[in-house]
DNA sequence: TTGTAGGCGTTATCAG
DNA sequence: CTGATAACGCCTACAA
């Protein structure tokens, strides 16, 4: 059905190595015989087949990329990133849904595996060793995007959580706010949890305002659902709060949602600050402010990062890229007045 | 690097013939030759090379999907069920986001094309000739994901917009409202705009109610900011609307901003009801009502319909799926008296 | 039951 | 400047 290099050889009265040569513009061929050979391409409609390419260079100019949920705001966005990436420098990438399963990661790992993917990218979970041992066995390059890998040296590109959450407080503590509180998601999460949590305690250490415990609120995950559920959970541990901060925009938006059905006012009565800036932080009720990364970048970076360490221009160093608060309206300024008056009334 | 079969083959001592035999297990070895291979198989860690299949099966269980943004809510969701179907069959997924770009669209096709996949998807989009002209010279089988061809027979899997249409605004009447205007995006969009504007107008015709062109507003898009804007410019030219069909969920979500922002309180002032069923309908303030798509599904089922096709086990008609209200509370029930007090009102 | 050999569409190394 | 030809890793007649 589809012309090969055999056929338009024939119809250019060349050799296949002729044909060869002026694809990949190497040299050794006359001008004449390179436009005859151009317009048989043309007229055959010759496009060269990339997999006997890829048999003989042993690289396809494929991308794997494992996502926990390929739907997730989250994750799309990572997708996104790395799919510009991808296409700006000649790739392709394939998609794989992990749904957090460990099977269902090993099975693509060693599809990606078969069908000989040039280079990995791994999102959001944590790397097990499993993971990581397969990966060596391929022989291919791997880059972290938003997560990171304790033990080991492996590229990444991601914020710092840790400083990100730190800067979230500071935030709050600049508008004035003192009692402040954390709905923080899973707090086993290597990456979404504990480095946030630090820097929200250190934010308030440095500022010399007063922490216990109960001031965090954790959930099983960083859902919507748990927003809701954990800043009753919050308010009701602790009295006098005036501000929060949520570890995702997800969980943010819960509890705006909570807020809001117990007559609570965001931000007159409370102020709330997200983690993300996902496409919701802008249609929230009201609009979230937020601590954003830059996930498309996360992703198209890291993208551009593996494709250098594939075709050996790579620096394969992490980075950092950097976080910022984007001001919108669920915090509000707190005056001494506004706190004393506040107090008053509880 | 990686083992070949011919590695396999030394080390079990037998011929690549025997080995490929095993491995696709076809007839035509004994117990003991087979034990030794898999043994072999086992120790060299060998997995065939796809890429080496693929040359020379013509066929690379791959499948193309293009998007016009990968990040979006509603595309995410069909890329889920897509990659969810093409997993449970063994096959793997190219994702392309087209960006709603002509030459985007085009360099994915060629790409696709080279690489040889075996069948390709088609969302949301309008399908372009130049497309579809190049699709056909592929020679590879197609389906349409939420969307649908007008001239040509070619399959695809969505919901039945117009009849989805006609069953939010006749939910709305049944719950008393007779005042109904309708946001609809971009007029133009041959799935979305019209069919859905046909659907409101039927309803109403159905239900013996009056219609003004003026009761439909159109937008360039389907986003939030529209529905924000939209919603203003609907209220202005119509007075006593007591709801409002908003042709997508973003659209709905923006009217809801829009209507808190002027002091509108839904459901109890202005019932909206929007179209998809996206994420972000359950979280929004309040949750909004909204006829679904089954997105996720749509994408699952038209990955199906297509390596169906492309294993000729095929049915290669179209299919449409089933929408459902999902009921939260951006709709109130309005008694006739109710009806009155707020004419009275106004 | 097993092995030999040709071929899938390219690229690359040789000669000429 | 050009053309044979041997790979790449696998499958599949065809023989044995």
């Amino acid at each position: 059905m589809n012309a090969t290099i055999k056929d338009v050889a024939r119809a250019a009265k060349v050799s296949i190595a002729t044909v060869s040569r002026i694809l990949n513009n190497q040299p050794g061929y006359s001008l004449k015989t390179k436009q005859r050979v151009l317009k048989a391409i043309k007229t055959l409609n010759y496009q060269p087949n990339a997999v006997a390419r890829g048999l003989i260079n042993k690289k396809t100019r494929t991308l794997g990329i494992l996502v926990p949920n390929v739907s997730s705001m989250f994750s799309s966005l990572l997708l996104k990133g790395v799919e510009d990436a991808a296409y700006t420098r000649g790739y392709s990438v394939i998609m794989c849904h992990t749904a957090n399963s460990g099977v269902r990661t090993m099975d693509y790992l060693h599809v990606l595996k078969e069908k000989r993917v040039d280079g990995l990218l791994f999102t959001s979970e944590v790397l097990k060793d499993a993971y990581y041992d397969e990966i060596r066995r391929m022989g291919v390059p791997l880059v972290l995007l938003a997560t990171q890998s304790l033990n080991d040296s492996i590229p990444y590109v991601k914020v710092d959580d840790r400083m990100a959450a730190y800067h979230a407080v500071r935030y709050l503590i600049a508008k004035g706010h003192t009692k402040i509180g954390m709905i923080s998601g899973n707090k086993e999460d290597r990456i979404a949890g504990q480095p946030r949590i630090d820097g929200f305690i250190q934010a308030l250490k440095d500022h010399n305002l007063s922490f216990n415990q109960k001031q965090i609120v954790y959930g099983p995950s960083f859902s919507f659902d748990d927003g809701k559920r954990l800043l009753l959970d919050l308010l009701s541990k602790n009295r006098g709060l005036t501000a929060i901060f949520a570890a995702s925009d997800f969980l943010a938006v819960g509890a705006l949602s909570a807020a809001y059905s117990s007559g609570l006012r965001v931000p007159d009565d409370l102020s709330i600050i997200g983690y993300d800036n996902l496409e919701i932080a802008k249609m929230s009720l009201p609009p979230l402010t937020t601590v954003g990364q830059p996930l498309f970048q996360i992703g198209s970076v890291g993208g551009m990062m593996l494709i250098d360490i594939i075709e050996d221009k790579g620096n394969v160093e992490g980075r950092i890229l950097p976080h910022q608060i984007i001001e919108r309206q669920t915090v509000s300024e707190r005056s001494k007045a506004l706190t004393e008056k506040n107090y008053d009334k509880q």
